[in-house]
DNA sequence: GGATGGTGCTTCGGATTCCGAAGCACTGTG
DNA sequence: CACAGTGCTTCGGAATCCGAAGCACCATCC
């Protein structure tokens, strides 16, 4: 079923044999929907389904295999009634988010100022 | 040969009808090799070969695409001498990505303090 | 001239990953 | 009992990724 393994600092990378810790970061990150359900999950604490629907609908096949790496990876538990929720570390990993979101203003308004083609109605939010 | 568009703010993202410009970044690095690709032009303009090198010798035609992403989404561009760099705009992005690499330092520490199973010779950064 | 090796980029068959509808076991509620 | 909700799994098909091979081009060397 877990094709890949969940990404470790000192264990090699997929495409990597280094394992720095950055680099399983960016191996992490970088897997479909990770990172939106460290977004989602950030907010509030969610159940399975109900982080799938904030997840645009996800594939809950897909939403198991994140949610299985991320607990491997000590970004997210279970909660006593349940529920999803980020760990301290989870948040911190959350928190640094932040200047990405910051950044992803700056970008609309850059797209929205010269255009490639067409990016009108960059509701930014 | 481009499936899926490259994600913009103010336009549905893949999965997503909102379009809001968090959700379109979040997209866009969360692709394979994405993060890696800006993190590695962040450090020196670097040509196709060598850059693919930089990433773990990642293929061709996905590294292809997603410069041809990052350009679409003015983070990228091609110097008059044929190499890629980072936009202003790409610079920022990568700088946006500082937290999260103290953070992946956190993250290997942690791991070494309660190791799951394993989680030897992190050596980091 | 011709051989060699580098470049950016493309093609294409196969492996991997993702998707999503369907279903299972369980828990409530009426 | 029926009905609706939960977390989670299965599985066939679609999308994506991989990587070897090759193309056209350019520089160097003999």
């Amino acid at each position: 079923m877990n094709a890949s393994p969940t990404p470790m600092p000192g264990r090699p990378v997929r495409g990597s044999a280094t394992g720095r810790s950055l680099m399983a970061a960016l191996d992490l990150f970088g897997r479909r929907w990770t990172l939106r359900i460290i977004w989602e999950l950030g907010n509030e604490p969610l159940g399975f389904r109900l982080l799938q629907r904030r997840c645009d609908g996800m594939s809950s096949s897909v939403l198991q295999q994140r949610l299985t790496e991320l607990q491997e990876a000590r970004l997210a538990e279970v909660l006593p009634d349940g529920n999803y929720t980020l760990t301290p570390l989870g948040h911190d990993a959350r928190e640094s988010l932040g200047p990405v979101i910051e950044w992803s203003r700056r970008w609309a308004a850059e797209l929205a100022d010269a255009p490639p083609s067409a990016a009108e109605g960059a509701d930014d939010g």
